[in-house]
Order: structure tokens, then C-alpha cells, then sequence
DNA sequence: ATGGCAAATATCATTTGA
């Protein structure tokens, strides 16, 4: 079973980079992050014609998040991670037999700010919100782009990092608390290896340089971490014309 | 003193991203 997770930095601007992606690889499910429309925008067709259903929290201009599955979507649950939140950036569904959960947590902005502060406090809901409704024993993956660098090594130049929006020990420490209810950090679980880059910034070309951050990973529980065959990061999707800044990474599950 | 890019909005400039 593959499971991929992928911001997209818009759905329209993306529509053919995705579709074409999708059919090339086949996954089971795709998640995405950043649609950046309402759902009375979102391209269904093209996706209809694949084979795929697609379920998804949109929303104007901002966030918006969604499952794209082969097969049925079951149990969707949007408004995560409490229901109250305005911004679309929590779905989950369970496909194939899998518990699904996909987000897109808060930039924060900068350290210390406003906007930071509300992501950990978002962070801290994610946390209740599965405690509440989940168990470590279910077969449950949480992906999507979390916004942290979970250490050094998923960072290009860490002391530039150091302390810095992406890299606080407060982001570290809520992403840490997730691992601690019962998730494995998917990757991480295959390879200590460094330089493992799911971003690399449009402002100063980072890609040529591999300048990058990992931030969109899988959280798995135990039943699929033993379920675990790789990761894989599609580096070559993130070159050529108009990609998102984010490639697309693949959790491939044993049947 | 803080550039450089990309996307959305209805904009000819601002916000957000990470």
C-alpha cells in the first residue's frame, strides 16, 4: 500500500503536475496540503478520470487539505483539529482498511510571534484531538507538511536554524509529544541519513543548491510501523516547470 | 538594511509561505 503525502502549493496552478504524477505512480492514497481554493473550485474531474475520489476541506486563497483514494473514502472527518478552527487544515478518512489523518500545520511566521504561539497551541489540540479519538494499537498514519524540522539533520545549515521558526524546541518538543502517544516517524524508522529535503525555498533557488528542510513526513502507529517497507522522496518532482516548492513522499506499506 | 520567488486576490499592491 502506498500512501503519499504532498503540499502542493495550489491545486489549480498544480492540476497537471499532480494528475500526471498521479498516473505515473498509481498510489493507493494521496494526500495534499495547500489547495488554496474552496471546494466549489477544486478540479474533480480529471481525478474522476483516474479512478480516484477525492475528499477535502477547502477553502479560499489559504490552507485547504484533502484525500485522494483509490479506493472507498469511509468515515471523513473534517474541522480537525477541533471543530471550531477557521482555518481548513485537518481531514481524515479511513481507506482500505488504514486510518488516514492528513494536516497542514501553522507556519508560524517567526519564533516567539503571535502566529507561532498559535502553532503550538494548534499542536496541542492535534495532540488531544488524537488522544481523544484514537488509539496507538489502530493502524493509523498521520502525514502532511508539519511545518518542523524534527533536528539537525533535516536542516541545511543548522546554526542558521538554531532557535529559529521550524527549529524552536517548543515545535520539537509538540512533535515529540505525538512520537510519545505512540507514532513513529516514518523515515526515520529506515535511515538516519542526513540531508533527507522535502523543501527547498523558491527565494534563493534552493533546490540547485540543496538547501532544504524535511517537513513533511508520515507519523505511523506500531501495527504499521511493522507494516513498513520504505520512504521514498520524489526529488525529481520538485524540478522542470512550475513545481510546488514541496515534492511528494511515499509511505509504502507491506500488504 | 533585508534582496531574491510563487500564488491568490481583483491588485496594479498586499499577504502568506518556511
Amino acid at each position: 500500500m502506498q500512501i503519499v503525502t504532498w503540499n502542493v502549493n495550489s491545486i489549480r496552478a498544480r492540476e497537471n503536475r499532480v494528475l500526471n504524477w498521479l498516473d505515473q505512480h498509481q498510489p493507493d492514497v494521496l494526500c495534499l496540503q495547500e489547495l488554496k481554493c474552496r471546494e466549489e473550485e477544486f478540479p474533480f474531474d480529471g481525478f474522476d478520470q483516474l479512478g480516484y475520489e477525492v475528499s477535502l476541506l477547502g477553502q479560499k486563497s489559504y490552507n485547504g487539505v484533502a484525500i485522494v483514494s483509490r479506493s472507498f473514502a469511509d468515515d471523513v472527518e473534517t474541522g480537525l483539529p477541533w471543530a471550531e478552527d477557521s482555518d481548513a487544515r485537518g481531514i481524515a478518512a479511513t481507506v482500505d482498511g488504514v486510518r488516514v489523518v492528513t494536516v497542514y500545520v501553522p507556519n508560524g511566521q517567526q519564533a516567539q510571534s503571535e502566529r507561532w504561539e498559535q502553532k503550538l497551541v494548534w499542536l496541542d489540540k492535534l495532540h488531544e484531538w488524537l488522544a481523544a479519538t484514537s488509539s496507538p494499537e489502530d493502524e493509523l498514519v498521520i502525514c502532511g507538511d508539519f511545518n518542523i524540522a524534527a533536528d539537525d539533520r533535516d536542516l541545511f545549515d543548522p546554526a542558521m536554524w538554531h532557535e529559529q521558526n521550524l527549529a524552536t524546541t517548543e515545535e520539537r518538543e509538540r512533535l515529540q509529544a505525538l512520537l510519545d502517544w505512540g507514532l513513529s516517524d516514518a523515515l526515520r524508522a529506515k535511515t538516519d541519513a542526513a540531508e533527507q529535503y522535502t523543501w527547498w525555498d523558491f527565494l534563493t533557488d534552493g533546490f540547485v543548491f540543496n538547501r532544504g528542510l524535511r517537513i513533511d513526513l508520515h507519523l505511523i502507529t506500531q501495527p504499521l510501523l511493522e507494516r513498513l517497507e520504505d520512504v521514498v522522496i520524489d526529488t525529481e518532482e520538485r524540478g522542470g516547470e512550475k513545481p510546488s516548492d514541496h515534492a511528494p513522499v511515499s509511505l509504502m506499506l507491506r500488504d
